[in-house]
DNA sequence: TTCCTGTTGTATAC
DNA sequence: GTATACAACAGGAA
């Protein structure tokens, strides 16, 4: 640290955030400050972009607001600018005197090289840096021949023969900080430049829920903090075994965290390995935690692969469906008035607190889709990305097209009941009398399927089927059996087109799907019940703010690799 | 061609 | 709690 500079800093620097929320592990924003007199942290808050929900801008104003109140006890701030990048840029390039652009790579879908073009125009210098992903994507697709792999053992492979992630960049501190930092003028930077309120977004604030999941990086820190006591837990981790229907979330609750970048996916890759390296024994991917972020770089993989990852049409992986179109049902599921009271409980604290188990996700994905209501996957991937605080493109298409018997998996008479998966883990009912207080009085015997209850029972329990909670939109059991018809035919038809395979022995189906490949599944991070820790001792808590300890063993601080285009 | 595997199914039997 | 049938897919290895 605090190495000083050799000769006067000749730059003045753009970083742009966009994800990558956080000081920690953040090379682009080091690289902003390397040989640097004027620093601008910069995000830009484009209104036309995305289908975020109250939550989740919650989330993102957390998120900023902590991120400018760590600049500030360094003497910098936050510049938050609303606009679109196309036209925020060439402003601020000019009234800034930049000369250096630095952000970290997306793999999305992006106006990234737009920007970078436009950087170039005005002889800004641009620098971009991998830090979202354990490794770079465009390194993975290019050993790959360009192709993403469509099974994680294929991932895997892959990356053995990349070796392991790279070890997280230091954090940024004072030392870093050269020069004036590019506050101008701290008196009107809050109203030039401050995070704005939700209203101030159009938002309405009275739409928020519970304050469970606050955004930032030092939520997310503390968040892995508390983690870290729990050894035994963390070792046994296996991500199936986990409980869905826990009434506090059986699995970490990072991924938020790790979706906006406040957590930085290889220091938590690098601080478990630290943990598994103490033990005898620890689960393995891709059950173990490491296999869960793995199963985020396979997604991250795909999507930067694959075209139209998002979309059915013109998607080459994407099994081409006829799904049915009807509003009413799309919305019942939405909304939580199924009439399945699994599924509505759900949805229900989906839409309430931003963030539901990984299980719980296949089950009303699986309803939504192949399972009951024949509703294309790409209906649930809009609602999802409007309710879910860990809505990552790449990630929730990827489980989408998994859910649905769309790509990665095909075993799709694996049907999840709405009345039968919850009861493996919740004989009573407790977590649909938590979300669902209507049927709180239900007794375990009618709480999955009120519509059974006696008349009596139901008038006992305060609530009556069909006024007070709906009766089922649809019969699981005819529903489900009809699906399971259509997915075949829709099968059969790919089969049909495809050059690698003799047409199969069933009477040909007209011709409208597309040809289509075949692939594998994703994973955001949950649970497993609460174990109690072995009595292994506390570990030294590492995560206060900086996190030395995980550094890179160097000190250099990025690369000129690869990274640096222009 | 055959065989095995695939993070996370259900219902029934013991 | 574990085993099995259910009805049976795609991809990759052998």
């Amino acid at each position: 640290p605090g190495a000083s500079l050799p000769h006067p800093s000749p730059h003045s620097s753009i970083h742009w955030f966009r994800k990558g929320l956080r000081l920690h592990d953040n090379p682009a924003l080091l690289a902003a400050a390397t040989d640097c007199h004027r620093l601008h942290p910069l995000f830009i808050l484009d209104p036309s972009s995305g289908r975020a929900g109250t939550n989740a801008w919650r989330f993102l104003l957390d998120a900023l607001r902590d991120l400018d109140r760590s600049l500030r006890e360094m003497g910098s701030r936050l510049f938050v600018v609303q606009g679109c990048p196309e036209e925020v840029f060439p402003r601020l390039f000019h009234a800034w005197g930049t000369t250096r652009l630095t952000f970290e790579v997306d793999t999305e879908p992006s106006r990234d090289a737009t920007v970078a073009e436009l950087a170039e125009r005005h002889g800004v210098k641009v620098i971009r840096e991998v830090s979202h992903t354990l490794y770079d994507t465009e390194r993975v697709l290019a050993l790959n021949n360009g192709k993403a792999p469509l099974t994680y053992k294929g991932l895997q492979s892959l990356l053995a023969s990349l070796g392991p992630p790279e070890k997280p960049a230091p954090t940024l501190t004072l030392e870093h900080l050269q020069g004036e930092h590019g506050v101008v003028d701290w008196v009107s930077h809050d109203t030039e430049y401050g995070v704005p309120t939700l209203e101030e977004l159009g938002q309405d604030p009275t739409e928020v829920g519970p304050h469970l999941y606050p955004g930032g990086e030092t939520a997310a820190l503390a968040r892995l903090n508390s983690l870290m006591d729990r050894t035994a837990w963390l070792c046994d981790f296996k991500k199936p075994e986990t409980e869905p229907t826990s009434l506090s979330p059986s699995t970490t609750v990072l991924s938020p965290y790790l979706k906006f970048g406040c957590l930085s996916v290889r220091t938590f890759w690098w601080w478990l390995d630290e943990v598994y390296q103490g033990q005898r024994e620890h689960s393995q991917p891709p059950v173990s935690l490491h296999g869960q972020l793995l199963w985020r770089e396979f997604f991250y993989t795909a999507g930067a692969g694959i075209p139209n990852f998002d979309r059915m049409v013109g998607n080459p992986v994407c099994l081409q469906v006829n799904w049915d179109n009807n509003p009413q049902h799309l919305r019942a599921w939405r909304e939580g008035q199924t009439g399945y009271p699994f599924i509505d409980a759900i949805m229900t604290q989906l839409r309430t607190e931003g963030w539901i188990h990984h299980l719980a996700r296949h089950a009303v994905a699986c309803f939504l889709t192949r399972g009951d209501l024949w509703i294309s996957w790409e209906e649930g991937l809009k609602v999802f990305e409007e309710l879910l605080l860990d809505a990552d493109w790449s990630l929730n298409a990827g489980n989408w097209l998994w859910l649905s018997g769309s790509a990665f998996f095909h075993r799709y008479f694996h049907i999840y009941s709405p009345v039968a998966f919850g009861k493996k883990t919740d004989r009573d009912g407790a977590y649909i009398r938590k979300y669902l207080p209507v049927l709180k009085d239900f007794p375990a015997k009618y709480i999955y399927e009120p519509w059974k209850a006696p008349r009596a029972v139901q008038e006992q329990a305060g609530c009556l089927v069909g006024t007070h909670y709906p009766q089922p939109i649809v019969e699981h059991g005819a529903a489900s059996k009809r699906n399971l018809g259509r997915m075949k035919a829709a099968r059969a038809q790919k089969g049909n087109k495809s050059p690698r395979r003799r047409p199969p022995h069933r009477p040909p189906l007209p011709p409208t799907g597309e040809n289509c490949l075949a692939h594998a599944p994703a994973a955001f991070y949950s649970v497993a019940k609460h174990r109690e820790n072995r009595g292994e001792l506390s570990r030294k808590r590492l995560f206060s703010l900086p996190r030395p300890a995980a550094a890179a063993g160097g000190k250099a601080i990025i690369p000129p690799s690869s990274a640096t285009i222009q």
